[in-house]
DNA sequence: TCGATATTGAAAACGGATTTCAAAATACAG
DNA sequence: CTGTATTTTGAAATCCGTTTTCAATATCGA
């Protein structure tokens, strides 16, 4: 089993909640992608082959997902909640193509570095951050160019 | 004159937008407050003075300004739009306190060439970002120490 | 001043997130 | 195994900030 998998069930025990179908299935169809899917579009996917499972369980399960820190919820501002699978601590910003919604991962040790700098010297406690470029990738990049 | 006040002003003048009253009551309420409020709270500020100005033309009127470019859409993940007075080429992040909703402004020239380096890597090209650093600000933070 | 055009404020519509509620499923004590 | 308290489910309703509609009003330029 997923660590991932025992992470939830051992939420569910610990908050006395209940360990149904709907849920299992959300939670193996939520690890078996990884992209950044809305909780719409994610939803989608999932009633091709579960057309019974509702919206409303989806997102309320995407919910727990979060709380129980095997996902990330994301905003990237197009006014559409993201979630994506979460690795033990390892952390990741963004790279969003505002073209084609591409979305690139990237790790980078020495911002991280900086941005401690930036609050220390604020006397600012920081427990969460997010960085995201906004841009063409090179697909899109190219394609412009060749439009002009 | 202020320069954002012509900025808008020529704005109009291009668009042949009109010049109303309205417009010129929340451009210098606007310009005054340097927080950085939501279209609600903005909009509750100025009815104490301007009773007879409405939501709509507050909202319509802000999003003037963003395409003039002479504000800036900001949105920390709380569901509400802002918007901040924009001084030109300056760029700026910020560090967002989730305990009284303080924000603090700063600058970071490291950090921006960091993001430069790291599109460069993924051949993407970068027109906007948005960095936020959400954590507790020092008086935040003591509260927060001594109430344990 | 007139007439075309843009703007206004109130209210309605919109869209995604969240909640409600009655029926169904689950857990667990006996 | 029950029986029962509790949780969960799906559909629909609600919420809440944003955006649009529309008829009345204001502005601008000839």
């Amino acid at each position: 089993m997923k660590k991932q998998e025992e992470l939830f069930l051992d939420y569910l025990t610990r908050k006395r909640l209940k360990n149904t179908s709907q849920r299992m299935i959300i939670l193996k169809a939520f690890l078996r992608q990884d992209s950044h899917l809305s909780t719409e579009d994610f939803y989608l996917q999932l009633r091709k082959k579960h057309p019974g499972i509702g919206y409303a369980t989806v997102h309320r399960t995407l919910k727990l997902f979060a709380e129980c820190g095997i996902a990330a919820e994301r905003n990237f501002g197009d006014g559409q909640m993201r979630f994506e699978v979460r690795h033990d601590n390892e952390h990741h910003d963004h790279l969003v193509c505002t073209e084609c919604g591409r979305i690139i991962e990237f790790e980078n040790q020495q911002i991280e570095q900086l941005q401690l700098d930036v609050a220390q010297k604020h006397n600012f406690f920081i427990k969460d951050h997010r960085l995201e470029l906004y841009g063409l990738c090179q697909a899109c990049f190219s394609n412009d160019q060749g439009n002009i």
